[in-house]
Order: C-alpha cells, then structure tokens, then sequence
RNA sequence: GGUAGGGUAUCCAAGUGGCUAAAGGAUGCGGACUGUAAAUCCGCCCGCUUCGUGCGUUCGUCGGUUCGAAUCCGACCCCUACCA
C-alpha cells in the first residue's frame, strides 16, 4: 500500500491494513518535542508521511511535546540534555506550529499539548505509570544500553520518557503512531500501555533517518548539519547543493517521496544536475518555482561560472570612516568576520580576492576606483561585498 | 556508606614535572582541482593582536609544593563500576 512506502518497520501492518480497507478513519500520531526554535528536514521526512496519511482521508494528529521537552528525548542521545524553561518551550511550540503547517494541511490537523493531561498529573499517578515498565526492557533499548556499557550517565529522568510518550498514545488514543526509527522504542512503549488499559494497540510505523550535511551522522540540530524549515531560499539551495553524491538519492527518496522506479532514471543523469533539480524542488517547496529558478541560476552563475552573485552587502569606504582604508580594516569594519586575526589568516591562505585578483598584503590600501565602478572584494567560497565611496 | 577508575580544546581522544596552546581523529574553514557549497589532495583550526622571539586565557573547582604543573600534594564538586 502506498501509505507504507519507504517506511522502515510497520508493526501492526495486517490491523491497519484492515482498518483501511473497511474505510475507517485513522488516527495517526506524530509528537515533536520543541527542544529548539527551528524543525528540520529530518522532521520533514516524517511530516511528509503524515500528509500523505492526512491526504488519504485520515486524521494528522500533531502532538506538540511541551511537557516532554522539558525533561529531554534521551533517543539518539549519548547525554543527558538541557532542560529549557516553560517559556523558551512555549516559544518553540509556536514557531514549530508555523514551520509545520508548511507542510500540512492547517485546517485538516489536530492539534495536542502534552501539558493538557500531564501537567495535571499526580506524582501517585506517575508513579503507576512506572510499574508498567521493568529496568530490564528499559535496558533492551539501545540508546541506554550503549551508555550503560560505555559508563555514561543515565537519569530517572529519561527512563521516565518512553512512557510520557507512550501514555500521550493512551490519552489520544491513537490508531497508528509514526516517527522516526530512533522512536520505535518509544512508540512501542505506548502501544504496550494502551494493549494494558484495553485499549486497541496503536499500529507503529517508522521512517528511516535522514543523514545530515556531513553526510555520517544523522541530520540532527545538534550536530549542526542540518537544513531547517526556515532557512532562506538560497541556504536550502546551497546546502542542498553541498550534499554528498552518495546521500543524495535518500533525500530525494524522503523528503520529495520518489519511488525506486523514479530514482533508478536518475542514476542515469550527470550528479550535478541531479543534485540541482534537488536544490530546485526543495527551494521550491518552501518557496515557489520562480523563487527556486532565481537560486538555481545565482548558483550556476556564482558557483560553476565564478560570476558575481547579484545580492551583496554593500559598505561605504567613506561612512566607515577610517584611519586607514587597508583591506584588513575594511573587513573587519564590515563585522561579518569573527576578527582581525581570521581576516589575516583568509588573507593567507589566498581566500581574499579584490576585483578577482587576490590580495596578498593585508595593508594594501584601496584606492577608490576613478569614478567609474564599485570594488568588490571576495573572501572565501561565500562572503562577497561590495564596496563604495 | 566502602573500594576502584575517571573529568583534557566544538566533539571524540593522547599526554604523568620543563622542548605543551597541549599528539591523533571528527566537524568546521581555506586553497588546488573540478562536475556542485559533491569527491579527492593540500593547508588552517583556544581568543585577541598595533603582526612583533606580542598580549590574554585553558586541561572539573579551589588552594598548596616547585625556578617551573594538565602532569605532584590537599580539600571539594561531578561521572562510572563493583560491593552494600
């Protein structure tokens, strides 16, 4: 069935499938802790399921993790995190609602708090909730069970997690949970807590992880390798474009939902322009075409034929008013490097080109140009600017 | 509570008195090349800097020994294992 196309484990499969087929409604499930203002691409993998699940008539529920972010997703984790204020929580959640309605369809989507039920919550009541888990399957998991074995840290705390979540299943009483695979021990968890209220067990469908920019680790806020929803359109172009070959046709396969079919054509093209159309499509997703064409072209423009890009900053060699206009103190005047010592280092190593030759001294004076054009000074791959009287 | 091990830069991880701003990875940045902000190769990578054998700050925290400490001593904080 195409609701399960490049999903990575079903469990409950043959219910859902019934259930579908008898033309029921489903409720699905996806929680999202807003443990950081931005959703990524990664989400996005999961969202995507979710609007498909939300097109073939069912009901998205969108379980904003307010409660839960509080104490921290141990999934995927090799520490404890931070814990944020309610306030840094509530921010998050409403920019989080912004980002995701991106991609779904505002008016068809449910959406919870977890707040709503465990902020009124007993402890006597938390703590009957721990009797439905044992240390040992706690342990099974292989989040905890690397830490454990390696000797890191494990807090009360996130043991508590698994079941949050789970219970936030029982409460909505969910058909079908979907996230990511680094949930499936949690989702599990929830299908095991509704099966004990009598409830029927939610189905649990997980997505593969998508990798990050580094092209290793999964795409992750934390390790900052990520595109986010709110990325301009010329980042989701760029750092579309700096995905590696390899990772390249998983991002087509999650995040624009190609088929194997389809991705098998586009082993025959030229990489480059592939991985172009990528950029395209994404820019375009969160853009528009016209948007997405205009970076495709700036790109091809910038980067493949070493032109100058059509936006930059512009500063005033006269409004910086300096003692002494050298090339080294008009950056820094600029404040887009870190310091002296970094513009003196890009110097170095040949990254500073003034109108396309490159500037060995970093006192060489620049002299306005008679008149006629502005200066424009290049330093590294991405910073240009442009200078005038 | 007892015993043993551990806390090093953005992350991982060497380093047991001076030659240590501290090996090696990874990430990141830059250059070359090109097919892209891919790949590969090379370089840089604590901060600042008037670029000077310059200044400042760092190896859990605070104090001590020493001409000199990430390295030795003391106290404290935190993590882990085993025993209870």
């Amino acid at each position: 069935m195409e609701l399960f196309a490049n999903t990575e484990i079903v469990i409950g499969k043959d219910e859902l499938a019934e259930k579908v087929a008898k033309g029921e409604k489903l409720r699905v499930k996806f929680g999202v802790d807003p443990t950081r203002p931005d959703l990524t691409f990664g989400h996005m993998v999961v969202f995507n399921k979710l609007k498909q699940f939300q097109d073939a008539g069912h009901e998205a529920i969108l379980l904003i993790g307010d409660y839960t972010a509080r104490i921290g997703d141990p999934s995927g984790r090799s520490e404890l995190r931070p814990e944020l204020t309610e306030n840094e929580v509530n921010q998050n959640a409403s920019t989080y609602l912004e980002q995701a309605f991106r991609i779904l369809d505002k008016s068809k989507t449910t959406v919870r708090r977890n707040s709503e039920w465990f902020s009124k919550m007993s402890f006597a009541d938390s703590l009957n909730l721990t009797r439905k888990m044992t240390v040992a399957r706690m342990l099974e998991r292989d989040d905890f069970k690397n830490r454990f074995d390696s000797n890191q840290p494990i807090s009360m705390v996130e043991f508590m997690y698994p079941l949050i979540q789970g219970y936030d299943s029982v409460i909505l009483n969910s058909d079908i949970e979907i996230g990511g695979s680094d949930q499936l021990f949690n989702m599990l968890v929830g299908r095991t807590l509704q099966k004990d209220m009598g409830m029927n067990p939610q189905g649990v469908l997980t997505m593969p992880l998508l990798v990050g920019l580094d092209g290793t680790r999964k795409m992750s806020k934390s390790y900052d390798n990520y595109i986010a929803f709110n990325d301009s359109a010329k980042n989701i172009f760029g750092k579309t474009m700096s995905v590696s070959d390899e990772a390249m046709s998983e991002f087509y396969r999650l995040l624009l939902n190609l088929t194997d079919l389809e991705l098998g054509e586009l082993k025959n093209q030229h990489p480059m322009d592939v991985k172009k159309k990528l950029a395209f499509e994404l820019t375009a997703k969160f853009f528009d075409e016209v948007t997405a064409q205009k970076e495709l072209d700036e790109f091809s423009s910038v980067f493949s034929k070493g032109r100058l890009p059509e936006d930059m900053p512009s500063f005033s060699v006269t409004k910086l008013n300096l003692e002494k206009s050298s090339v080294l103190n008009i950056l820094a005047a600029t404040d887009l490097f870190q310091s002296k010592g970094e513009i003196r280092r890009l110097i170095l190593q040949g990254a500073v080109k003034l109108n396309g030759t490159r500037v060995e001294d970093p006192e060489c004076i620049m002299t306005p140009n008679d008149a006629s054009s502005d200066q424009i000074i290049k330093a590294g791959k991405k910073i240009f600017i442009r200078i005038t009287e």
